[in-house]
DNA sequence: TCTATATTTAGCTAAATAGCTAAATATAGA
DNA sequence: TCTATATTTAGCTATTTAGCTAAATATAGA
């Protein structure tokens, strides 16, 4: 998983935006609602998600709807998971290790 | 998970110091010998893995040996997974609660 | 005690990052 | 065409971060 993916969830304020876009799709507006910075820094934080390709923006009429690219999010945690070879507990699918932990 | 364990993450060496002590104990000059930076800067990047708690140093004569929490990561790991409702494969259900919190 | 070794701390610089305001861009509708 | 709205871009500042060298600390052993 490329660094850029890494950065981007560094920061609170980008994973809030990733959670809110997890119920469902929003506009840059509407996301900015649910935060006390200024519209150009949430501009920025969406800037960097979008190059992190984790989320994707639909210009429509003069709005713009940000949806998050969940299987991107997905592949970046389990990558993530491999990459420190940490057990997905309950699958022991080619992880060679000790299969049971359940929960 | 604190910010602190995402910071941690971010940085491509930090991430390289944790697979390397994925393996086994290491002292700090072992680790230093795998990375072309100085030594003082990764003794920084050992401070920040320490302040995230992912990784604890014991001191023995004058080395001081390294060593994964790998339960703090896979902690750490599992809890993103369950920020961004990310389900774990081959286990759909029982993904109904949340515990979010990325601060 | 003196020296060598391992590591960290101090103190610096350069680059990256997050925040701001003001200006630019694009679109819808009167 | 003119105005209002939504969003981004430009340009700035302050803070954080990663790198460096030099100095400090701690320990082992001659």
């Amino acid at each position: 998983m490329p660094t850029k993916v890494y950065k981007a969830l560094a920061d609170p304020t980008r994973r809030k935006i990733l959670q809110l876009l997890r119920e469902r799709t929003m506009t840059a507006g509407e996301i900015a609602e649910h935060f006390t910075s200024a519209k150009p820094t949430l501009s920025r934080h969406f800037s960097v998600l979008r190059e992190a390709d984790l989320i994707q923006g639909d210009k429509q009429a003069n709005t713009i709807i940000y949806r998050l690219n969940i299987s991107v999010l997905e592949e970046a945690l389990l990558s993530m998971m491999e990459t420190f070879k940490i057990e997905r507990r309950g699958n022991q699918d080619e992880d060679r290790k000790q299969s049971d932990q359940s929960e």
